[in-house]
DNA sequence: TATGGCTTGTGTTACGTTTCACCAACGAAG
DNA sequence: CTTCGTTGGTGAAACGTAACACAAGCCATA
C-alpha cells in the first residue's frame, strides 16, 4: 500500500534513512533512529516493493530451476535441496516444470530473464543447448544439472552431474557379477545426454565382459511422444513385458530410472515373473520409494543433497563475480550402487 | 539491456507507441508503423522489463502455489495441473514448498505479495488461517485447496476440495462391506482439516455399522515432529507394524494417503503379513504409483485435473473482478473409490 | 579560533514502463 | 471559411526503491 516514504514521514526521517535501515547499514545512524524506523515498519506492516527494488538494482536475488517433470519424485527431491541451498544464501528459488520441451524451456528462460533472474539451473540435459543461445547472449547464466558438459561451454557456465556412464557401468557390472548375460534396458526415448550416458555405461561394462547390448534389447518407449517422463512407470511396465515376451528374454534389467524400474516390477508380475528369482532389476536415482518397494530396489544412488549444494554455490559464484570467467566449473560426482533385494544371482540351471 | 526508448529511437517513434504495440493496442497506429516497431523489437531481441511494468501496474500476472511437500507425488500432480490451468489463462505460476510450517508459509506469502502476486493457492489445510490475516488484510487473495472451508471466510476467498469425510466414509464402507470389523488408520499427526475430515469419515462409517474406532487404532506418527509429509512412506511402515503387533491386530487399514499406504505395504511384509490375504489396505489420493504397486492399491481418487481447473478459474475471477464479493465460491467435489488388489474379504475363520 | 574528521543523516536522480492528457493534420460537413 | 471528428500519434508524470554526493552538528586537535 504505502511505500518507503510513508514510513519515513511517520518516523520523522528521510526515505534514504529508511532504506539504510532496511538494507542493514546500521552503522549509518543512531540506534534510537533505527529503533523508531523499525517500530513504524512493524506498525505499518511495511514490506519493500520487490519490483521497485529490482527495477533499481537491475537484478534480483532469485534463481530459477527448470525441471523435466514433477511426475518423477526424484525431481521433487532435487527441487527441495536446491531450494534449501539457495535460501541459505539468501536467494529465492522459482521452480518451473517444462517436460523437456525446448519451446517451453525457452519461454520460461525468457520470462525469468526479463523478470530479473540472472541464473537458472537446467535439469533436462538436452542434446544441444543451441536454443538457449539467445537468452545466454542476453546475460542469463545457465547451470547444467544431471549432465556432463564438455562442449557448449559458451552457453553453459557451470555444471554438476553424477557420472552417468559410471552409473550405467556400476549397474551392469553388478548384474554381470551375479552371472547375468542377457541384460536389457528399459527406458523412454534415449535422446538426452544423461540417458545416453547411462546407456553407454551399460554397453561398455558389457563389452568388457565380452557381452553385447543389441539395440533391440534397449526398449525406448515404443511410439511415445516426448521423453516419457510423465508416464515413466507405465512405460517401464509395458517395456519389460515386451522384453520378457521375447524368445530369449533377458534375466537382468537396467531401468533408466527408478520410476521405470517400479513400473517394471508391475510388468514382470503381470507375466508371472518373480523378482528377483526370475528377473533382476536395477534402477537409477534412488528415490524414497526404492526402499519401500517390495522387494526393495537395487539402484544407483545420486547424492542429491551434495549435488544441489554444489550447483547452487557454483551458480551464485558465477553470478556474483561474473568477471573471472576462468575455472571450467564442471564437477562430476560419483554415483553409488545400492544393493537391495531386486537383484539376485542368475538361475541359468533351470534354463539349461 | 536497452529499454523501450531505444526501440522507439531506432523505429523513429515515441516510447508510447512502442508500448502500444507491445500491449496490443493496434488500432492506435498505422500498420506500417506497427510493422516497423515489430521489426526493431525482433532485431534487438527486446523483452519488456517485467519489474518496471510491475512497478507501474502494481501487480503482475502470476499466481502462487504453496504446497505441503514435494516428497509426495500427489502434490507434484497438483502443481502440474494448476500450472497448466494458470498458463492457459495467461498467468505464470510460482511454486513453493513449505512443509506446512506456518512461519515458512507466511514468509512465502509475504514474499509473493511484495513481489506483486495477488493470489495464492494453499494446499496445507491448516486448522486455523489466523496467521494469514496480515497478508490477506494487505490484499492477498488466498484460495484453499484440499479443505472444506466453512469458517474463516474473511481470510479465504474461495476453495475447492474433495469431500474429505465422504472419502473417509467410502474407504471404511468398502472395508466394512468386505466383512472387516477391526479397522485401523495409519497417518501422520491428524492436525490438518483434511486429515481430520478423513478420520471423521472413517469414524462415521464405522459408527453406522455399529463399530468403534478407538483412539489407539488411529496411529498418528508417534513422536514425529511436524506433519510427517517428508517421511510419509517410512511412517506408514512403522505405523502398521505397531498396529499389527497388537494383541487384537486390525484386518483392515485406511491410510491417510497413498504414500502412507505404500509404506504400510512394506511394514506388513516386514512382519510376514500378506496383502490382501492377511491385511487389507486402502489409500487416499490415487497417485500414479498406486496402480503400479503390487498388489495395485485400492484407494480414494481425487479428481485433480478438474479441481486444479476449478480453483484457478475461481481465484482468477476473484482477482480480476475483486468487487462483487458475492458467491461463496466453495466447491466440494466427490471422491471416488477405486477398487484394486489391496483389499479382500476378511478371513475371520482362521482366527476363530 | 580555525581546521579537520567523524557521525548522522538528507535531497535528488535514475531505473523502464504505462497511462493520460494533449496535439497536429486532414477530410467532411455546415 | 469555419467547425468538428477522426486518425495517428507524442510528452511527461508516476510507480517505489537504492545510491551517491553532499551537509549540518559536534568533538578533538593544533
Amino acid at each position: 500500500m504505502s511505500g518507503i516514504h510513508e514510513v519515513a514521514r511517520r518516523a520523522g526521517v528521510s526515505a534514504s534513512t529508511v532504506s539504510n535501515v532496511i538494507n542493514g547499514r546500521h552503522d549509518k545512524m543512531r540506534p534510537e533512529t533505527k529503533r523508531r524506523v523499525l517500530e513504524v515498519i512493524e506498525q505499518l506492516k511495511y514490506t519493500p516493493n520487490i519490483a521497485a527494488r529490482q527495477l533499481k538494482l537491475g537484478q534480483n536475488q532469485s534463481l530459477g530451476l527448470i525441471i523435466p517433470s514433477v511426475a518423477n519424485p526424484f525431481w521433487g527431491l532435487v527441487a527441495h535441496h536446491v531450494e534449501r541451498a539457495a535460501r541459505q544464501r539468501g536467494y529465492n528459488l522459482l521452480i518451473c516444470n517444462a517436460e523437456r520441451d525446448p519451446n517451453v524451456e525457452t519461454h520460461y528462460a525468457e520470462a525469468m530473464l526479463s523478470s530479473g533472474i540472472t541464473g537458472i539451473i537446467l535439469g533436462s540435459s538436452p542434446l544441444s543447448f543451441d536454443y538457449l543461445r539467445d537468452v545466454t547472449a542476453r546475460g542469463l547464466k545457465v547451470a547444467a544439472f544431471d549432465q556432463r558438459v564438455d562442449q557448449a561451454k559458451d552457453v553453459i557456465t557451470c555444471g554438476v552431474s553424477v557420472d552417468q556412464e559410471l552409473g550405467g557401468m556400476l549397474a551392469a557390472q553388478h548384474l554381470i557379477g551375479l552371472g547375468h548375460k542377457r541384460i536389457a534396458m528399459v527406458s523412454g526415448p534415449i535422446k538426452t545426454k544423461s540417458r545416453i550416458g547411462r546407456r553407454n555405461g551399460v554397453k561398455m561394462a558389457m563389452a568388457r565382459a565380452g557381452l553385447q547390448l543389441p539395440d533391440d534389447m534397449v526398449w525406448q518407449g515404443g511410439d511415445v511422444v516426448g521423453f516419457g517422463d510423465l508416464e515413466g512407470a507405465e512405460l517401464g511396465r509395458i517395456g519389460i513385458r515386451e522384453l520378457l515376451s521375447r524368445d530369449d528374454p533377458p534375466t537382468g534389467i537396467v531401468a533408466i530410472n527408478d520410476m521405470y524400474a517400479l513400473g517394471a516390477y508391475a510388468g514382470a508380475r503381470d507375466l508371472g515373473f518373480h523378482i528377483p528369482g526370475d528377473i533382476s532389476i536395477v534402477g537409477f536415482d534412488d528415490i524414497i520409494l526404492a526402499e519401500i518397494a517390495q522387494p526393495a530396489l537395487t539402484t544407483i544412488r545420486q547424492p542429491v543433497p551434495a549435488m544441489a549444494e554444489m550447483i547452487v554455490r557454483m551458480l551464485i559464484a558465477e553470478i556474483e563475480e561474473s568477471g573471472n570467467a576462468e575455472d571450467p566449473s564442471f564437477i562430476n560426482v560419483t554415483p553409488q550402487l545400492i544393493v537391495r533385494g531386486s537383484t539376485n544371482a542368475v538361475r541359468e540351471l533351470q534354463n539349461a
